[in-house]
DNA sequence: GATCATAGTCGTCTTCCTGACGATAAACAC
DNA sequence: GTGTTTATCGTCAGGAAGACGACTATGATC
């Protein structure tokens, strides 16, 4: 059946938000708290329409810099550059999945150091770092003893894939290092793996297998003590992306 | 800044599909010649307009089995069953990507068995199955003498990322077996490895892994000699979509 | 029917990688 | 100094993969 170009349903886009950072042992997601009907009051993933003439990724980059302040790392930037890793995750576009009208979303997923407090941006009255865990479960209680409400929209499933993406992606790339300020120490690097995936993992072969991975790691000669203990050589991300072969995430 | 929910930018939402077979110990995608401007007359990928009330999967389902007569694959239905796997591969909205508005398309990945000759559908004069080297390479002259130009809009890029995705993930689950009809022998099977990576892989170590890997392959009892040789036995998919450890792509 | 070509299947050997875990090193707190 | 913490190096056993030899069961050819 031939189209019509002029006769086409028209359909909002936007882009949503999986921001991942690392906090206190526990990988945490940003999440804003909707200000307005659908959802008011209850969290969700940052995000918002993409402009007429801006490109999806684009779109993604502004509003995670309005949303954290974060620049969104260039892939044609050097591997240690300071700006988050942003990448397109996938397309939600369930007819029901907006009550307003039809909305395509979408998602990506960004990976960023350890952050200062988020900044409350666009349209929503509050933002916040959570445990993904928090965020995930349905219903029950928060650490914080307040009742758990599930995200809006279906941002829960857009949440548990980028959270399920970035586990399987620090596998096999260098990825991890992206949750790492631009020189950290082996054990900080264990300690991302070790939250993101929820398991302990023996810090000695960890060390031998990440030191021992040609251009995965760049020492730059300075060590530091910030963890305690003896002092920790720092290193740099290198310029290898796959590792081949693969850190091996522990059967469960 | 806060949004108004009635004012945004109308995109149009398209699905593309990158439709992937091998054929003659070549991985083929499906083409359609374009019956109207722009690009009219030049080779492209399948895809349509979502329309209003319909899931992107749905349309790219719908579309699947407009232009080959395919039945998606039911995520719930068992391993071996005959529909085609499809999964969402990426989106693609750069403004100018569609010289006539602002489209923004969600590309889908289909691998299916090797197929009768496809149907021409929708807005198509023509389909057919091409392999993927000759609808990428750019400029040159393809195996029948014919200059080739390349594929429409942005679809090169589309067909690339599909191919880049099938190419890595047969190497981590049991995907490779959605190229093989229901009952296939290890040959076949490796036959599909070496085409869809283009390498050759050695048949003792490829027996071993495969039939070493549990919840890969389930024999059915049957042989079968259609290879020529040594009649071999014929195996179904078994229920494991992930394999660990994974199958070595040997390197370049 | 003997021979050959073609695939399929089973084994062996070496090498590499990993997981388990002992041992040492260098800081800090007391 | 003693104890604690974290980092780093080493050793050993087991598993997986690449290289490749050997054997098997068909059809094709002489």
């Amino acid at each position: 059946m031939p189209y019509d170009p002029s006769a086409f349903p028209p359909f909002a886009v936007t882009v949503d938000l999986v921001v991942l950072t690392v906090r206190r042992h526990a990988l945490c997601a940003l999440a804003v708290r909707r200000g307005e009907a659908p959802f008011q009051g209850r969290w969700a993933l940052p995000g918002g329409f993409v402009r007429a003439d801006e490109d999806l990724t684009q779109a993604a980059a502004r509003e995670l810099a309005e949303e954290t302040g974060l620049r969104a790392h260039d892939p044609s930037a050097p591997a240690y550059d300071n700006g988050a890793h942003l990448e397109q995750l996938a397309t939600y576009g369930d007819p029901k999945r907006d009550p307003r009208m039809r909305v395509v979303s979408v998602a990506h997923l960004a990976l960023a150091p350890d952050l200062p407090a988020p900044r409350a941006g666009g349209d929503a009255s509050n933002a916040r770092w959570a445990p993904v865990e928090e965020l995930l479960q349905h219903g029950g209680y928060g650490r914080d003893g307040e009742p758990v409400a599930p995200l809006a929209f279906d941002h829960a499933q857009i949440l548990a894939d980028g959270v399920e993406r970035a586990r399987s992606k620090i596998e096999y790339s260098s990825l991890a290092t992206a949750f790492c300020p631009t020189e950290f120490t082996v054990g900080e690097l264990r300690r991302v793996y070790e939250a993101v995936w929820g398991v302990a993992l023996d810090p000695r072969n960890f060390h031998r297998k990440v030191t021992g991975t040609p251009g995965f790691l760049v020492p730059t000669g300075g060590t530091t003590t910030r963890q305690g203990g003896r002092p920790a050589q720092l290193f740099r991300a290198g310029g290898a992306t796959l590792l081949n072969p693969p850190m091996l995430r522990p059967e469960v």
